[in-house]
DNA sequence: CTGTTAGCGCTTTCAG
DNA sequence: CTGAAAGCGCTAACAG
């Protein structure tokens, strides 16, 4: 009977064997550590090579008590915004010689618990979090803080949480961007937007009350649409408005989606852009700049936010106190892009 | 002197020291082992959850000799084909109990090779790959498949490599692509692709070369441009060919940001789309719906061959021998979405 | 510069 | 149904 080929895996012991040194020399010779002689290094790296060596990173991790491996959890992951959020992180955490481990909590609150869990038992370095949109207890969070498991949160923060995060300037951008609707000779503004119990909808509501307030233009309650989560409640929505008495003449939206949803009754309604209504769109998605009319956006800059997040957490980890510290938090400025949908001076 | 607040841990063996039973009691209840009491069960999770007790898996790997991971390399992560391609990989992944560790080659050789050997050290159960623009030898992977670790390949596989894959029908669906432009009437047809040492790229001018002949339509070699990466190429090589003598009337790109590029440049040079040249892209990017005019383009589903992907890693692990056997190869039939950009009917 | 030794936390025979 | 004991592959004192 042929005996099964036991391609057992050659670890560390078969090398030094081989060469009639102890593991440790074999272990500190693949490390580089400087008590090796150069010598010793050569023979132990060609011998490896024979070998077909590979290294088990997670016996080493056990003995080291640390694994190299960084959380990622996201609402989503096929979007624009977040895979540009991930690239960023892969770009910084990549040569620092980190794994990602990427989870997608798909906006449910449950599954981002479950993550959570998920990654604390890979013993993960650290999580970098974006919350879902479910999410309003964080007992979740503040128990893996309590373990002095690095955390760093991003865009979708939570506020009360005393942690590194990155987030973007949503109230200021969104004051400039009532602002010139006003420079435009827009009036009547009204927003449309996603859930204000998230972090980046609550400020972008902020912006839009605090310039509406600032500007001495009236709030219409009528124009305030909150909870708007996709292309056709936004659709639905800008329809009902617009067949209204009251029409606003200009329309804020806090996604692109949004906006396009708007723009595609608009102008099933006859109404012109931006002569008519005025509309503006958030985060820049590639379509804005290539639908007719081009669509007025903010830029977010997902991918600098990315590597900010991840440069933070480089920063925290293996800084045994960090969650005693006072904890950066760090702005990215979106820019305003002003395209055709609100600008009236192409017109006049 | 306080004592430092020597936040060890629990383990196990603090668990099973509070209950006064063994470690391996402790270990088959919190996995759910038949042979424990229901009673002792209780216990144990009890006493686990005061503890605020959390499993570390890279012991029990270690033990194992398996890891609950599967590694993802991409050429790009931040394209909507790709993240869409992880999105369906996850959602396969994760209810089977995987962590999806990701990495980017970005188009590098380099790093291609450098995250096999990450993914290799961390003992992954398998590795889901689609290959570099760069790729062009395949030890690394001949490497992988010999030591037995299940790989998988989706769109961009290494044909020569018998391995498990999920490819498109390129060839196909391109053939009936240009068949389309035949039937709306187009007889002088190029093709913009990219760098066709590429598998999926290769199959696209396989077809468009397929198409042509079977159709009796003269071949220009003047049309056939290939290495077109951005749009910026695709714009510039546009200019020069929609400025010669002999223009064709149709262009086949193989992405839908070539296809703009095309579009743009002959909107600059005041060519109708598609009266005078009718367009198609690839890949159904969401803008190609919104801009005018609207883009035929093909679909190729990438959720879809992510979860094809992800349930063939699934079948092959554990399964010893995957490596000597016939390898599954899922094809995925892409859908042509016949919009403005060649529909000459719309105009006639 | 190198070797000896003791585990990291968990699972799993084997033995009751 | 439960316990004792061995050990996964590696690293890091400690000791020369």
């Amino acid at each position: 009977m042929m005996a099964d080929m036991e391609k057992k895996k050659n670890t560390i012991v078969d090398v030094a064997r081989k060469l009639n040194v102890s593991t440790s020399t074999v272990s500190r010779a693949l490390n580089g550590h400087h008590s090796i002689s150069e010598r010793t290094k050569l023979k132990v790296r060609k011998v490896a090579a024979e070998l077909n060596y590979s290294p088990n990173n997670v016996a080493a991790s056990l003995r080291r008590g640390k694994v190299n491996s960084i959380g990622v959890i996201l609402p989503r992951i096929n979007s624009t915004f977040m895979s540009n959020c991930i690239f960023g992180i892969e770009s910084v955490t990549y040569p620092a010689g980190y794994n990602l481990i990427i989870s997608c909590s798909n906006e449910d609150y449950k599954k981002e618990v479950q993550s959570i869990a998920a990654l604390k038992a890979s013993q993960v370095s650290g999580i970098i979090l974006s919350l879902s949109n479910e999410t309003k207890k964080t007992a979740h969070l503040s128990n893996i803080i309590s373990q002095n498991i690095p955390l760093v949160m991003f865009d979708r923060i939570a506020e009360l949480l005393n942690v590194d995060s990155v987030v973007n300037d949503d109230t200021k951008i969104t004051v400039q961007a009532i602002e010139h609707l006003h420079a435009m000779g827009f009036r009547k503004i009204a927003i449309f937007s996603s859930p204000t119990h998230i972090y980046v909808y609550k400020n972008r509501m902020k912006g839009y009350l605090e310039a509406l307030s600032s500007l001495g233009l009236t709030l219409n309650h009528n124009w305030i649409i909150e909870n708007i989560q996709t292309k056709e409640q936004a659709q639905h929505s800008a329809e009902i408005l617009f067949k209204a008495k009251d029409k606003p003449d200009a329309v804020f939206c806090t996604s692109d989606t949004i906006a396009l949803g708007v723009i595609q009754t608009l102008k099933k309604l006859g109404i012109q852009i931006p002569q008519e209504v005025g509309v503006i769109g958030y985060s820049n998605d590639t379509f804005s700049e290539l639908i007719q009319p081009t669509l007025t956006s903010i830029e977010q800059y997902p991918q600098e936010m990315g590597v900010n997040a991840a440069k933070l957490m480089l920063d925290i980890i293996g800084d045994k106190n960090w969650s005693m510290q006072v904890h950066k938090q760090i702005h990215i400025k979106p820019r305003l892009i002003i395209r055709d949908s609100s600008n009236r001076l192409l017109t006049e």
